[in-house]
DNA sequence: TCAAAAGTGTTCGATCTACACCCATGG
DNA sequence: CCATGGGTGTAGATCGAACACTTTTGA
């Protein structure tokens, strides 16, 4: 008999961090350890779905960035049974993000990428593909934006890519290429209350990427 | 009840077009037409090592470059049963491929990826997700080696990337990125019999790949 | 001597790097 | 007026695209 399940990395950024929500164990096996949210699949939905349901449940977040990372499926990843997992990584804006009932805050922890604790079962290899391929995504899709607030600053922004990508990328070069895609709004609206002149900020508008592809443009940072 | 089951898009390469090798579908649902070859899951063995069997039943070929694509899980993609299944893709050399057994020449057959016949279930979308895979992975990754034969010219190897990538690549910065990268073997070997100058015949290490990259090279084309 | 593909030299422009500098704000 | 981070100008180095050219073979 085999079983299937379906994980979640839900990422998100938080002083100048990238951040990975994990959960406690409330059952055996492996009660107590931290581990990556999921459930067992149920045949009647699909594997996509099935992430989006959990997604839900825990963040109570719609229409989220979901991408399946891919099935993990060694004899012995998980104890007693034959469980193959199927992954996907999620990227929030930690500030929309709202646990539901029944995920108390003692529960709940978002932790740095770069100091993971022990997980159960072969949740941190999880992780770290999750990771790779999002380090590999966002330099090709312009799907950094996810983990900002609606209005951001080019400087927000190149925190979000120094801390996905774990490289420092040169200030001025950065901006450069982000302005030369037009791909980005001028809100109008400035930092307030900052002890320094203010910056500028920008939304992103899927439907301009969508109209800039149509044209041959392609997202490249 | 959900079913696993593990399917291979093998890629090959001949007059100078990328390939994959496809079977006739010999069962119920969907008997007769061209499929994807691959198995049920079986709950001993790992979905690893059910792909490596797929490819050792059905090409007599061990030590195979195989990376897992993604799992493919909507409800309806299969008849009557709920089927999930986990793809790989693999490169080989399609001169040492020699079919198996029970494989007749009539139930295989190696289709132009860009003119694929009607094909069972989802495995159209598979095999583009595949080559979709491909196309980013061989531009990071010196795998292109494992669709030709041990000794090959620089051309052999710049038309397996245009043909991979759909794109043509520029003869002088191909060889100059190629050459310095310091990467490939000259065997001292020349092609023999051709109507002009014959070209020298290199080979690609995988141990000078792996110390390379120990010392900080990132293969890049 | 010709055709064909191997293989090389070199120019030009785009892009990246690095540094210096000005700007707007709160304290 | 100063500290701080936002934002820009620019010179020089590096890298990729493009083109023209030479070389070596079989016929």
């Amino acid at each position: 008999m085999i079983y299937n399940s379906v994980d979640c990395v839900i990422f998100g950024f938080k002083n100048e961090k990238l951040k990975v929500l994990l959960i406690k164990r409330n059952n055996e096996p492996q009660k107590g350890l931290m581990a990556l949210p999921g459930d067992f699949l149920d045949s009647s939905i699909s594997i996509y779905d099935s992430a989006k349901n959990t997604l839900k449940e825990l963040t109570n977040l719609e229409n989220i960035y979901l991408e399946q990372i891919r099935a993990f499926g060694e004899i012995d990843r998980y104890p007693d049974k034959r469980v193959i997992t199927i992954s996907y990584y999620a990227l929030i804006n930690i500030e929309h993000y709202s646990p539901q009932p029944g995920y108390t805050v003692e529960k709940l922890e978002w932790c740095d990428i770069d100091s993971l604790p022990n997980l159960a079962f072969d949740h941190k290899e999880i992780i770290k593909s999750a990771h790779k391929r999002l380090k590999i995504r966002v330099g090709n899709e312009p799907i950094g934006f996810n983990l900002l607030p609606e209005c951001f600053s080019l400087t927000n922004l190149q925190k979000v890519y120094e801390a996905i990508l774990q490289i420092e990328l040169n200030k001025r070069n950065f901006r450069t290429k982000i302005n030369q895609m037009k791909l980005l709004i001028d809100t109008g609206k400035k930092q307030e209350n900052v002890a320094h002149k203010p910056a500028k900020l920008y939304r992103f508008d899927e439907k301009i990427y969508q109209k800039l592809k149509e044209n041959g443009f392609y997202f490249n940072i």
